[in-house]
DNA sequence: TACATTAATATGTAGCTACATAATAATGTC
DNA sequence: GACATTATTATGTAGCTACATATTAATGTA
């Protein structure tokens, strides 16, 4: 009576992160070989390394090559964040889109972009501030550095019409995108912006894509107060 | 003189990423089948599986059975959070841990606890006050709430010398996890303990967790001004 | 003993086949 | 024409083999 039932990586993965939770193999063991699981479970060993992907891309375990796998001593929350184009964020709460274009200019990129991008000398960008807004309130504000050498449609394109922020996205996807989150309090100007109050906190996200070697665009995007960025999954 | 060289499903990924970022396909546009790549490359289809399901993971691609691979028509910014351990950031960037407990008591879970973990009735918890300190100045103030019926081991672990943190994520991996993001203005509690001026904007990090359907914790970390959360990779 | 060389080993990848699954398109029936 | 049924199709998965690669362990040599 031969269990001839196909098993899923998934349910692999589950069984052997199952056995990890409850302590069969605790925080720094090593596991068995791949051979050897796949052997106990009745599987190819293709289907165990296939779980086994999954859990050391989760953080769960750790492998390589010749050392085997083991349980992560130090296990890392890895959280995905989703961040889509800022009109459908705002539209998939239901609200309205609007957009203002603030200002725009070329300028040759100042330090912090500079140091964003790891560049050794200036570069000429466009910079270009605009607001988002939902419902007809400041949503998120950008302050946006475009690179005219990798990016040079991007003076054809109308930014009182189309922000940037959709432009780029949608005609320049990246290859490497670095993110930094951080709070800082509101200053005069962001008052007048984002109709928040001096005293408050603002969410600040900033942004810099590169495709390839070639910097696409490093921004600063400061959130309405009461912004909250949630991971999904 | 057949070319029998092997193609990596790396190579594959970036030279079809490559043809989307050069607007051989753009936004919205069906791509040809696996087997049709597979045979442009000149490899198997396996491999051009595993390319796609990178760019379908990276959020460039969309696949859909029969539907077949297109190229997203609105892409979204997925990056990946790291958060390790406090004691390990703290320690990662050469600074000395330190780390001591304000206050620990059993209480019912409060609506707002209750509201993260989705209970519809409260629960005993045991509450966690604690400071992760960085050569002596404080790092991260948090506030958590450990599920007794979950961890009742959490009793017996003296929390004056193991922070909470480091003992759920070393005896307690979770299967799932919240993540919520903010900023908020320092309140005249958080000078006191954080060492803020109570002008401060404070970054704050609130994660929920679970195993299956049991609660873990839940719990709001409240970093020092001008603390910065970067993505790795 | 110190150090370079070689063997052993566990994971990683490529290629193949076969079948599962989901979604669409085609067809038949009333 | 409306609707249920049945093909068709492209991706998803499982299993197998063979080989690549990185790393450690064993071995040989001065």
């Amino acid at each position: 009576m031969t269990d001839k039932q196909r098993h899923s990586w998934v349910s692999i993965r589950d069984s052997i992160r199952e056995m990890i939770l409850n302590s069969t193999y605790g925080p720094g063991d090593k596991l068995p070989r791949d051979e050897e699981f796949a052997a106990q479970f009745g599987c190819a060993r293709s289907t165990v390394h296939r779980a086994m992907r999954d859990l050391a891309q989760s953080g769960l375990v750790e492998r390589r090559r010749k050392g085997g796998t083991t349980v992560r001593r130090d296990p890392v929350t890895r959280a995905t964040l989703n961040i889509p184009i800022t009109r459908l964020e705002v539209e998939q709460k239901g609200s309205t889109y609007g957009y203002q274009l603030i200002r725009q200019s070329v300028q040759p990129s100042s330090p912090a972009i500079m140091a964003n991008f790891a560049l050794p000398e200036a570069r000429p960008m466009l910079r270009v501030e605009a607001l988002h807004l939902a419902d007809s309130r400041p949503y998120i504000f950008e302050d946006r550095w475009i690179c005219l050498e990798t990016v040079p449609e991007i003076t054809s394109v109308d930014l009182t019409r189309e922000s940037a922020n959709e432009w780029l996205v949608r005609n320049r996807p990246y290859s490497r995108c670095d993110l930094r989150l951080y709070a800082r309090p509101g200053s005069a100007s962001d008052s007048e912006i984002l109709q928040s109050k001096p005293g408050d906190a603002l969410f600040v996200m900033e942004r810099t894509t590169w495709i390839g070697e070639a910097p696409i665009t490093s921004l600063s995007a400061v959130a309405h107060p009461g912004y909250q960025l949630l991971t999904q999954g």
